[in-house]
DNA sequence: TAGATTGTTAATCGATTAACAATC
DNA sequence: TAGATTGTTAATCGATTAACAATC
């Protein structure tokens, strides 16, 4: 499969393309450069010449890339048209604020893709409530309500000791891929991807230069 | 200045060797060799070795790095022993369960360095109300807070739209850092740093490969 | 001492940038 | 056509890994 060739760097940048021709204020017809295109995301022309010279050619000489098209395309590539229903652990204070952040983006952009269709959370006093309207579910029935819905990705937010536990559940559920803001390394058999996000190590990594 | 010449890479190991350090049950006796620790840090020992010959040596041969002097010199390294004030911009659902979670790690641990000092928020109705004990200030307070308590780090978590005029604010009230929450490019003076943390682009990233 | 592991140099690998013929 | 910009090859840069003498 032609995805295992590309590099990891790459997919980010092609998420910054596709973000930035989505937000600034391209008309559809019109074509943007590599040079433009670089200095939206900060990137060097060459290098985002190449980076999509890897997808085939949607450039035309002299006068750059069709913004319609290059959307459509790299939409396609990142495979951003497919809906994506997430599921979230931990629907505490943290797992709230990031179900209703992507529920408020949802509302304000049509196309945003990402869903959350499933919370889970371990406090009986949770289940059953709802948050934006989707239902708290306990951890027990994980494997019945992820199948079902053929959830693929999920958001870790439960505390960083319970973390491991949830993550493995989720996998034998048929989770492919966590974005995990538990502060804690999380083991995974190959093929499962975890993403991290924690606010205590950006925090400590700022620090350094200040 | 010598941290100019550290790469990013090399700080953000760093991090990474001082956190897996400190949450390992290490003794303060034991001695840690360069392959257990990249183990633990998912990194090659060479590179371990390499990383923290740059500030000195540290190690002894045969045996390896002594773990209390070598948590004390990361420590030092990355000026984790100052205490970081902290500003947070924007006290939404998102300021919230952030300020929560900052609280909540340095309830539990007595070295957890950084603390919010300054909440801002422009809706009348939260000014001076708090969250943990930290009082909410109008953005036109900003210069005069932010100078009075010497804080260098600010958490964006207003909307996008609001975020470019929230910076400029507090650079010129003498914030040198940022951790930007709202999906947007942030432009700062040379001197200033930002980091992104975008739950959207993460996904994005995240559902390429699955 | 024998075994283990550092610090460091050299080799490898991969990613970025420069350059330019092809061509719109 | 003349000017601009692509796609791609070659050159550069930097980061990672391997190897090993020094030495605990």
């Amino acid at each position: 499969m032609i995805r295992n060739r590309i590099p990891d760097v790459v997919v980010k940048r092609l998420v910054t393309y596709l973000s930035v021709l989505l937000h600034s204020d391209f008309e559809d017809g019109d074509f943007v450069s590599s040079a433009q295109l670089g200095d939206l995301a900060a990137v060097n022309g060459a290098q985002v010449r190449k980076d999509l010279a890897l997808f085939g050619e949607f450039g035309k000489q002299g006068v750059g890339y069709p913004v319609k098209a290059l959307r459509e395309q790299i939409t396609k590539i990142l495979g951003a048209d497919r809906e994506m229903p997430l599921s979230v652990f931990g629907i505490g204070e943290l797992g709230t604020a990031i179900v209703r952040y992507i529920a408020g983006r949802r509302r304000s952009d049509p196309n945003y893709r990402f869903w959350p269709v499933a919370l889970f959370d371990e406090d009986p006093r949770k289940i059953g409530t709802s948050v934006e309207g989707i239902v708290i579910h306990p951890l027990s029935d994980m494997e019945t309500v992820l199948k079902e819905l053929d959830v693929k990705i999920g958001i870790i937010a439960v505390p960083a000791s319970a973390a491991q536990s949830v993550v493995d559940r989720a996998v034998a559920s048929g989770v492919k891929g966590f974005l995990n803001f538990a502060p804690t390394k999380l083991k995974v058999p190959p093929g499962v991807r975890v993403h991290y996000t924690d606010v205590t190590l950006e925090l400590q990594e700022l620090a350094f230069y200040i």
